[in-house]
DNA sequence: TGTACATCAGTGAACGCGCGTTCACTGATGTAC
DNA sequence: TGTACATCAGTGAACGCGCGTTCACTGATGTAC
């Protein structure tokens, strides 16, 4: 964690970022200290006072990153809807868990930090960019369903993140609902799954 | 909040989980403070410790009050699965977004808390019967399911778990999904019944 | 290549604050006689 | 009904702690000449 070389640390506003994602991680975004990150990254918590404008604006940075990555894994899988409307969809069900597995702390610092994503103009951005995928995936998917029996786009994306975000928070972690014999990955494919055959998209035989 | 008519409270310990509750929906578990509720329910700090052994046990039995409550609700309205399995599966998915609203305290104290349901006993088990009727329903529906297609009762009520919290989290609170243009009752009523109908436990033009 | 100097990233001491927790105490309550 | 007394729920002062934040400072870096 400090592997600064002399007085100046070179590269510490990533370092005070990764530190906050470990503690966040590690402790919860309320457990995730100004001080304590500081420390990890070798610093004097006054050093931080160079980078950011206080706590709040660390974890800003830190969900805004989160947002950054997630927009772009969740584009990754969608691939413009290749290789079809519905592979694309659920290609990004899967990478929703698994940047949620792979990037818990900015997860947390993004669904659990209580942070409103009005904060900072540049964090809106970057978690409308990622939102937009999800909703645009639901959109084409939707498009493939008899418009008599077509839900509201908006409410077929709403469903997937919820079932998502439900998965990640009661299944994928040590929360109360943990200790389930499914792992989450079977979980949110069969859970999504079923619900797109509900939906008329996959054929209710197979 | 004091109505104190003397030295003496009266009943503190009632007293002193309401004011938790009060701060923790207000302020979230982490934001909620022994002190605080001390304060709120117009006491000194130490008064606290002749009811509780501290802050923790304070809040686990606020979760403890909820996951009765959310039990009790839960069984009402699954009504030993009547008047259908079906209906009755459906009336405590209402009851889940119901009990999330009306009682966002618990709510909070029981999921958002990070509170392991195995710090205490009494806890644990009032959490087990609460899901024990969601469990419950799901077998009882699953059982309409031809055998072949039927997927186990613990994914099923796995899934309607994490879509009804996933809405309460995103949907249902000034979250970082909110702003959404569909009521939460609405997002989980429709969203049950689109997975139903994966089911075949809905037929599918209706 | 060497020196003077501006820049600015970090230090370290200090602050006021609210926290959870402890302790000896006090005074209201309710019971025994 | 009245008095003595045990009980125990609450007080209030005190504690050590870590927090976020500020400030004048210092010393490493890199640029101009």
């Amino acid at each position: 964690m400090s592997k600064r070389r002399g007085y100046h640390h070179g590269n510490l506003r990533e370092a005070l970022v990764e530190a906050a994602l470990d503690l966040i991680r590690e402790k919860g975004p309320a457990g995730f200290t100004l001080s304590e990150a500081a420390k990890s990254a070798g610093v004097t918590p006054a050093a931080v006072y160079r980078h950011f404008a206080g706590r709040e604006e660390l974890i800003a940075e830190a969900a805004r990153q989160g947002y950054e990555i997630f927009a772009d894994l969740m584009e990754y899988a969608y691939d413009g809807g290749r290789p079809s409307a519905l592979a694309a969809f659920e290609a990004t069900g899967r990478a929703y868990l698994a940047f949620a597995q792979r990037h818990p702390g900015h997860y947390m610092a993004m669904f659990e930090s209580g942070l409103s994503v009005n904060s900072a103009p540049e964090l809106a951005r970057a978690a409308h960019r990622a939102m937009g995928v999800l909703e645009r995936a639901a959109e084409d998917l939707s498009r493939q369903i008899p418009a008599a029996r077509r839900p509201p786009a908006g409410m077929f994306s709403a469903h997937i993140q919820a079932m998502s975000h439900g998965v990640v928070e009661l299944f994928a972690r040590n929360a109360p609902g943990a200790g389930s014999p499914f792992p989450p990955e079977s979980l949110l494919e069969t859970g999504i799954g079923i619900y797109l055959r509900g939906l008329g998209l996959i054929p209710p035989d197979e």
